[in-house]
DNA sequence: CGCGGCCATGTCAAGTTCGTCATGTATAAA
DNA sequence: TTTATACATGACGAACTTGACATGGCCGCG
């Protein structure tokens, strides 16, 4: 709760280049694109195509999860919560909503029950 | 050394999508896109757009580094397995037992339903 | 047999990104 | 001022993706 959050692709992408201490230039010549093409990103006139948004990534060396505003960092496995998530990542996609909804429920009612201290 | 190396995009969302056990078409409606985008993605004939990328990686709950050949596993990290953990992680100790006897029991479901490949 | 789900493939117009390049602005150093 | 760097912006045609359909093949089920 303390940086703002960032949200959008344009802004991303230009905190991650600049957390790089590239230019625009620098990017576009690491990640072979032309420099007004970065710029055309960062302004977000343009969106990268498949491919250039691999090339982006590789350059600045973050995870495009980040790029596209998908995850919040750019950290990836987490560790308590494996046994769960084994479950659960197995599951098809019919039954993971379903297990969903059980565990909302589930947690409104260990709510209730803990209402009165 | 036991799964084969699937390196493509093509590939990927192919794997991604049966692992989730679901068609083309309903992959199709769960990303708001044409059954016939999905098919072309994964012959290869179509690469997803910036736009339609972040749609199947949310729609499948994969990493979209993932779907890029980025990184080798699936990790989910975004959308619904966030949620679930933040559900999960409230509850009392002994509310969690019974959700992980509850994903047990539906994981055993799901694959039940499943034999036969 | 026919029917329906699933999938591959193609066509079409409309929209977007592509690379390339030119121009303009702003800042800083010589 | 002159020079250089960094960036924004726009135009151009080529190449690509888009959604919306259509078509056909393959298979399992009644």
């Amino acid at each position: 709760m303390s940086t703002p959050p960032v949200e959008a692709f344009e802004e991303r992408l230009r905190v991650a280049r600049e957390s790089r201490r590239l230019s625009q230039g620098a990017l576009a010549e690491r990640a072979g694109l032309q420099p007004s093409a970065v710029s055309h990103f960062e302004t977000g006139t343009r969106k990268p195509s498949f491919e250039n948004l691999r090339r982006l990534a590789d350059a600045l060396q973050v995870s495009t999860d980040y790029l596209l505003g998908r995850v919040a960092v750019m950290t990836g496995s987490a560790g308590s919560v494996d046994r769960l998530h084994r479950h659960y990542s197995g599951l098809s996609a019919d039954y993971q909503e379903v297990a969903e909804d059980f565990l909302k429920v589930l947690a409104k009612k260990d709510r209730e029950k803990t209402k009165g201290r």
